[in-house]
DNA sequence: CAGTATTGTGAACAATCGCTCAGCTCTCTG
DNA sequence: CAGAGAGCTGAGCGATTGTTCACAATACTG
């Protein structure tokens, strides 16, 4: 990257620890604030307040309130990205396995931000830098699992990519629905009916049906 | 209910037509504005030039911003909840029909307002009568996909009650995305895809497996 | 057309926002 | 312990917000 936005850099760098300290407590801070009372509501003041910390040195650190975000998403993003990928069987009959692994992973991911990425998402107006982050991260992840669905032998679907495309959002989306609200169904339950959906779809081509009565176009 | 709640009660009931527009129009301002800046960035003041009103005229007939969201949400939801559903044939075979007009409808659903619903719903203080509604239409939505399961005779799945939630979940979140944003996979293909996942995740569990070797329990 | 109720106007207010800066406290160095 | 620089403070600035209110414009009534 040849020049990252002057608008998300720092007054100063931060050379003692105290201040190291300071800088990290600003951010948690920020992560409860925002997740609590969304962007727009969640003001500085409030963050500095939260961190036990002036709102002059919130500004050291931070020279506007959107590099706050930015620097969230960013650590948020970084820390994804699926480390596990390798370590799956990919054996015939593993799929089902292979899929809960999919949302269970999808499921710590979502465990320390409960709202955040998806509320900052939508609300604020984000750097293209960090704007790009996402996107790549989105594309890592569906690569990734395509890549895994290419690799399964029980995998049968017209076409791997819109269907990692398909699953990665389902998945994700699902996962967060489960995380953020308490349901009346069971989260076990809803968990099984989730993974069977996914692997029944993957899976489901197998024995292709030779020929198709009614195409659905219309 | 006993008593609405006092603050989503405008000053004065319209008593003239030209009232009754200004009021449309003040309505129709606030959703295409909130829609394009989100709630917190769509002012009232924004609202009301869009409207091509004076800022007090505004408040003549809303007491407050959030009764205006309030009027909206409320609105959506009473046009909703899926007229059609007796007329959709339930004869073997026609399970991926079935769920195919499940997504249009839902595509319907959301083609007027792109972001509205979700943004407001994560992003604004929304009194419990609008969210008492909003959960409500919710149930009633699941309630009817769920006894639209039970009549087809193709659905084989655990419990109905999970399963209507899950799909009607998951299509309403796809068809977001969907229309949302411009994909780089065609809009015809992604549909398809989504009809399958749903249709195969129905009817995968026909033939009953007889034994589950390891129960995914964990 | 005069009189009255209804509707519409927009400058201005109080509250709150993101953010600054002059000056304080703390830590390091010798 | 004294000087210097790093770290921290918080009252307050300008901008913006949701909202009000005194008044003008318009529509109904007799």
């Amino acid at each position: 990257m040849p020049s990252a936005d002057r608008r998300l850099q720092p007054r100063r760098k931060p050379r003692q620890v105290r201040a190291e300290l300071t800088r990290e407590r600003i951010l948690t801070a920020a992560a409860h604030v925002f997740a609590e009372y969304g962007y727009a509501a969640g003001t500085t003041n409030r963050v500095a307040e939260r961190a036990r910390v002036s709102i002059g040195s919130l500004y050291q650190y931070f020279p506007n309130k959107d590099a706050l975000l930015a620097e969230l998403l960013l650590r948020h993003i970084d820390r994804g990205t699926w480390p596990q990928a390798d370590r799956l069987e990919l054996t015939p009959g593993s799929l089902e396995k292979t899929v809960r692994a999919l949302v269970r992973d999808a499921v710590d991911h979502h465990r320390d931000d409960p709202h955040l990425l998806r509320i900052m998402i939508e609300e604020a107006t984000i750097s293209q830098e960090v704007l790009d982050a996402i996107d790549r991260h989105g594309r890592v992840r569906v690569a990734q699992v395509r890549d895994l669905l290419a690799r399964h032998p029980d995998v049968h679907v017209r076409d791997l990519g819109t269907a990692a495309e398909l699953i990665v959002f389902t998945v994700e989306m699902n996962t967060h629905k489960l995380m953020a609200a308490p349901q009346t169904i069971p989260v076990e339950t809803f968990e099984n009916e989730l993974v069977d959906m996914v692997t029944r779809y993957l899976s489901g081509g197998g024995p292709q049906q030779p020929a198709d009565p009614s195409p659905p176009g219309g």
